[in-house]
DNA sequence: GAATAGCTAAACAGCC
DNA sequence: TGGCTGTTTAGCTATT
């Protein structure tokens, strides 16, 4: 590795042209196989929302101050048509509590069926209460960008109204925040979590992916923009319900999203609350059967306007309250990240139960669950991650210690699964040269390439091996007459190449047999767990479309039956039909076989396997089982 | 640290 | 003669 990386680095571009072609150019590519594609994740998408928000309110701010000295904002702003809910909920629900704060907050949990009852209610409103976001966020945005663009054409009446979306803006984002931490607090008071309310979290759980620092610079920005209007009116201390005077510049502590809470609790989730409230006049999320439902407080009050009043009063800004908001909004989160995994676990039992319901013979040692190959068709879900994606890409790298020769990883799978990417995409396929030309072997009609044709089918398989021919055609070559299992045979079109099953067992080191704990960290341990995973997964696809059919199965060969005898006494994964299992049964495993040219010892086409298999695979430990009917339908491709 | 596996490079020989 | 094929050796690194 260390010398591929050297050389990759050093030899480069100097060895495009010109240059030997043992050196030119060979590792270059390899870099660039590191190179993260261009696959879109959850959180490059929550993220890109967050910089549309940033951007916008960025571009808001400018306008506001190239103007700001001209239009003075109206102080009923808050009388704006209110969108309900403007802002994405990802551009601030927070990202950072870990998996192990999770871990820690649901050990602490005993949920009574009550309680989940509610929390599933309140999730439920909150998801509701997101996609208004998105939503009307969406709309938010072409709005303003409508606007700035009429603006630059001289429009300055619209300021006032740019002005006034910013402030709603404002307040619906901050609006967010207060549900998710009327969610947090909600389980704060169900007993669901044990921080307390003034417990001050880090500044940066606040938001998600918004840079603290950024989002004080906005948030600095937009109340001084908006100061720089209102610092006329005058404030009355109360920060109450006229947002018309809101309260001065917050400080620039993380408090000044509380006093944005304070700000809005009264005025704008009581919009929200009614949204959510079919619209009655005296509702609130946090008031509910004459109880304040703000977390820990349940105070009880006689008529609505108390309860505002007690809102106003109790839970305005302060740290306390600002706490209560992260906290909730860190529940909120996790609660969601949550959801998902648990989605997936259902999909995964979902699938695991299928195949166990199909599967005509569990293996002795089962993998872990990703090993298994349902018959079914793979959802989409195991679609998505039978393939490559960034993150697999990352465990691709020098093809040395390939998992597909370290552990028997099918790599046929994952070629098959992968075809377009590796056909597309200088990346590195992830096996060694021999199980690469095993490969290109197996897959030839008769089992059997001439050396070009091996080179043929590296070049059509891999993009990667379109340059630097010389380097790795010497490795091919190389390897076919180091290694046994490859057996050279001459027949009447000229040398060609099979491939020694058995000899291709006897080279694998045993390693994880008989240990299933081994077996069950091969995907943590590996480095290509990501890939490997997809492996695995794409092995279910091709139980749908093998690429060999079984039609030798009903009449093994000698192969064969050495291999299945050895499956027997060994577990092993393998098919042993090396070179029975054609898809057409009546060819000899070595057909027009005129002399077999094999390293040390000439093997015999009718014993070269028998005898010698038998004896050596009695000893060989196969590195862990597949289900026999997997063996069957990829016995060529799979035992690596 | 030793053994092993794999990759790369290179030299060499035989054949066409 | 040059290219291809095949073998072999060596050095290096990673893994076990």
């Amino acid at each position: 590795m260390m010398q591929e990386s050297g050389t990759e680095a050093t030899n480069g571009t100097a060895n495009q042209n010109g240059a030997p072609p043992s050196v030119e150019g060979h590792r270059e590519v390899r870099s660039k196989s590191a190179t993260p594609s261009s696959d879109i994740t959850v959180s490059d998408l929550v993220n890109f929302q967050q910089q549309q928000a940033l951007q916008v309110a960025r571009q808001i701010l400018l306008q506001q101050q190239q103007q700001s000295s001209a239009h003075k904002s109206p102080k009923n702003n808050d009388k704006q048509p209110a969108p309900q809910v403007p802002v994405s909920v990802a551009m601030m629900t927070p990202q950072v509590i870990t998996p192990q704060q999770m871990q820690q907050i649901l050990q602490h949990q005993v949920l009574s069926p009550q309680q989940l009852q509610l929390l599933l209610q309140q999730q439920q409103a909150l998801m509701l209460q997101q996609q208004q976001l998105q939503e009307f966020y969406k709309k938010q945005q072409e709005q303003l960008h409508l606007q700035l663009i009429q603006q630059q054409h001289g429009s300055k009446q619209q300021s006032k109204e740019v002005s006034a979306q910013q402030l709603a803006f404002q307040q619906q984002l901050l609006q967010v925040q207060q549900l998710q931490q009327q969610h947090l607090l909600s389980l704060q008071r169900q007993g669901l979590l044990s921080i307390q309310p003034n417990q001050t979290l880090p500044l940066h759980s606040l938001t998600q992916g918004m840079i603290p620092a950024e989002l004080q610079q906005l948030w600095k920005e937009v109340t001084n923009s908006h100061v720089k209007e209102e610092n006329s009116a005058p404030n009355n201390g109360h920060r109450g319900l006229d947002l018309s005077s809101p309260s001065p510049v917050p400080p620039k502590n993380h408090s000044q999203h509380g006093s944005t809470n304070g700000q809005y609790i009264s005025h704008s989730l009581k919009r929200e609350g009614s949204t959510l409230d079919d619209h009655s006049p005296h509702s609130h999320p946090l008031y509910g059967h004459g109880v304040c439902k703000w977390p820990g407080c349940e105070a009880v009050f006689e008529d609505f306007h108390s309860f505002l009043k007690h809102l106003n009063n109790e839970h305005a800004l302060d740290d306390r309250s600002t706490a209560q908001c992260r906290v909730q909004m860190q529940v909120v989160q996790q609660l969601e990240l949550q959801l998902a995994k648990d989605k997936e676990r259902l999909q995964a039992m979902m699938t695991h139960l299928h195949v166990k319901s199909t599967e005509p013979k569990p293996a002795p040692q089962p993998l872990t669950p990703d090993a298994h190959h349902p018959d079914g068709p793979l959802t989409p879900l195991s679609q998505t991650h039978s393939v490559i994606t960034p993150t697999s890409l990352h465990s691709v790298g020098p093809m040395r210690r390939r998992y597909s020769d370290k552990y028997n990883m099918p790599i046929s799978p994952d070629i098959v699964q992968n075809k377009e990417f590796y056909m597309n995409a200088e990346v590195r396929p992830p096996f060694t040269y021999a199980s690469l030309i095993r490969q290109a072997i197996l897959e030839s009609p008769d089992k059997q390439l001439t050396l070009n044709e091996i080179y043929n089918w590296f070049t059509r398989m891999f993009a990667y091996f379109r340059r630097n021919a010389a380097t790795w055609k010497n490795a091919v070559r190389h390897n076919l007459s180091l290694h046994k299992c490859f057996v050279r045979v001459e027949n009447v079109k000229g040398a060609v190449w099979t491939v020694d099953e058995l000899e291709f067992q006897k080279r694998r080191p045993q390693k994880i047999s008989g240990s299933p704990a081994l077996v069950k960290n091969i995907h943590t341990t590996l480095g290509y767990g990501p890939a490997l995973s997809a492996a695995f997964q794409a092995s279910m696809a091709e139980n749908n479309i093998p690429l060999y059919t079984t039609a030798s199965i009903g009449s093994p060969t000698l192969n064969s039956l050495a291999s299945a005898i050895r499956e027997e006494m060994n577990g092993a994964m393998d098919h042993g039909n090396s070179n029975g299992s054609d898809s057409s049964p009546g060819r000899s495993p070595l057909p027009a076989m005129h002399h077999i040219s094999v390293k040390e010892e000439p093997l015999d086409p009718e014993e070269h396997e028998g005898p010698l298999s038998l004896v050596t695979t009695a000893n060989h430990s196969p590195d862990f089982d597949h289900n026999r009917d997997y063996e069957d339908d990829h016995g060529h491709e799979d035992m690596l």
